[in-house]
DNA sequence: TTGTACGCGTTATCAT
DNA sequence: ATGATAACGCGTACAA
């Protein structure tokens, strides 16, 4: 099999040592200009291409390389988060590989094994719901890693993350002032800590405002569009609910399909924005923050990290905004 | 800096020589049981980690990386295509480096050249829309390379495409049946070879339906959603379209915010489907194929060459089907 | 079955 | 400024 050539090829069509080939395509600034030109006539017709993964077996070289786990690349909102990381990342030179841990945990170590024998320079994971290995019981050395969305089951290390609670309790006030009294909680496991903050936010709004929270209105079941359509179709129909918080993107879908298919809607505001929320009668309203910069942010305090540098903070957490678009109103 | 502990080191470690220690961790079955113990001792205690990069540098060795370039992951269209690569191409083991080329074809040359030079098993291309470097231009040795979504400009190669002629010409037709006479075509660059096939599939349509193309009736000129609305209210308001044919999802939403500003509504159908088209008021109809699909495909083909077996095809062309949702009838 | 010695493509040391 | 040579971590002839 062809390997194709290497600098021993490049130096000897160019009558010149390796080593001064290889400080030609690294870029080394004193090199007699005749041997140089030399040695760029030999790359080209040679064809010559640097083999990045033999350099850097060497010491104090690295790979250039930067791992991304995530839930589920199908995710708008994850797909969404990568591509902030990856412009981030590309800015500096580096290549990144993207892996959906399917929030699962074991998967989630294997390809954090995976990539540590891959020796990428760094990481950046959104940690599964729950389990899995602690990032303290790994041998070293290892690299530096960033948290990004939720923080790591075990605590500790860089994170960033969203207001959650805050974006929740804000979302659930404006509800309130509209007149809603028995607000459903609609969303994901309890396990998840954003889901968990989210609840929290909601419990805190409904203590604010003078409201007992009924457990019945809650519903942390939900993983799928589908189980957020009967959710909520149940919340309507068995526990009076007159407001709907979607406490993520899935169950605010799930929320329209159920107010469509009864033919009947309640004030509802969702948390993520989604593509088309402006687009459903009436348009949607959220609280949401800026994923792909939380991406970028997750990215630089990375960066940051490889470069040997102190991070500004240990968590970084980012403002959530209301986007008011009319669905937090009582029908007509 | 700590490079950490190496084969070396574990066969000093379980008092055996490096081979040993080799097979050991490739899983040889010719191991002495008591050696293969002593073997796993060292490595636990040690933290012993495998070196990829130091391993595929070796000759008959890869590096069982692969390499992905979309136009941007951010879009949902490409994250759902990239999904359904990675799903089979970690099935099979293999770690996806996942880049995106904005379209931009310089971007993209340099992307390739970086997985290149990072020596990946593969690469699956969703080609830019125009120019850059033919891949016949590369210097040997290449790895074996599978387009996905576009032809490459310059032809050739293993390709996974979509019926997009066929599937445009399904929706003209079912706006035709619907009574439209007047049909706006709203999409991208005719330079994208998707875009170019869509329009033939529009102008066969109203050939086969004995309606004349009307040149003024097309908008080729939409790359986001801002440049639909405004798009399909000119078409609306100038042009007298009485039905709207929207060339890819981004068109979609554009048409579905100009009749929302509008306050009126034509028939429409969309090519690609999108998150909430059941959603809207009507539900959005779309002639759509299966993007993860289209991934898996393409990651299939690739891996079949990196076997070194012959694919199937060398053009692989997927069906296109219709999802009638309502909103290809006229208002009320 | 196990070990020795070498090569993979690259960069760094050190002498010239 | 340039070149000979030694690593880097690993897998494989080939010998034992």
């Amino acid at each position: 099999m062809d390997r194709g050539p290497t600098m021993i090829d490049v130096a000897e069509a160019a009558s010149v040592s390796l080593k001064t080939v290889s400080r030609y395509v690294n870029g080394a600034t004193n090199i007699n200009p005749e041997l140089a030109e030399r040695i760029r006539e030999a790359v080209q017709t040679l064809g010559y291409r640097r083999n990045l993964a033999a350099a850097s077996i060497r010491p104090g070289w690295t790979s250039r390389m930067l791992g991304l786990i995530i839930g589920d690349l199908g995710n708008p909102y994850y797909s969404t988060l990568a591509r902030g990381v990856e412009r981030e990342v590309h800015a500096r030179g580096y290549i990144l590989t993207t892996a959906s841990s399917d929030e699962d945990a074991t998967r989630n170590d294997e390809l954090v094994d995976r990539m540590l024998e891959q020796r990428v320079d760094g990481l950046i994971i959104v940690p599964p719901y729950t389990g899995g290995r602690s990032w303290a019981d790994l041998p070293p050395p290892l690299p530096p890693r960033v948290l990004v969305d939720r923080p790591a089951p075990e605590g500790g290390g860089y994170t960033v993350l969203a207001d959650n609670a805050a974006g929740a309790a804000r979302a659930v006030e404006l509800l309130v002032q509209e007149g809603a009294t028995r607000i459903a909680f609609v969303g994901d496991s309890e396990l998840i800590s954003t889901m968990a903050e989210r609840r929290q936010g909601y419990e805190s709004a409904l203590q604010a405002a003078g409201i007992a929270a009924d457990p019945a209105l809650v519903d942390h079941g939900v993983h799928t569009d589908e189980q957020a359509e009967q959710a909520v179709e149940r919340l309507l129909a068995d526990q009076g609910a007159d407001a709907v918080f979607a406490a993520n993107n899935r169950a605010s879908i799930g929320a329209l399909r159920a107010f469509r298919a009864r033919g009947e809607r309640v004030p509802l505001i969702g948390f993520d924005d989604f593509e088309s929320a402006e687009l459903t009668s009436p348009a949607t309203t959220v609280v949401s923050h800026d994923i792909a910069r939380m991406g970028a942010i997750a990215a630089q305090t990375l960066l940051t990290l490889i470069d040997g540098d102190e991070p500004a903070a240990l968590t970084t957490v980012l403002p959530v905004a209301l986007r008011r678009r009319g669905s937090e109103r009582a029908a007509r």
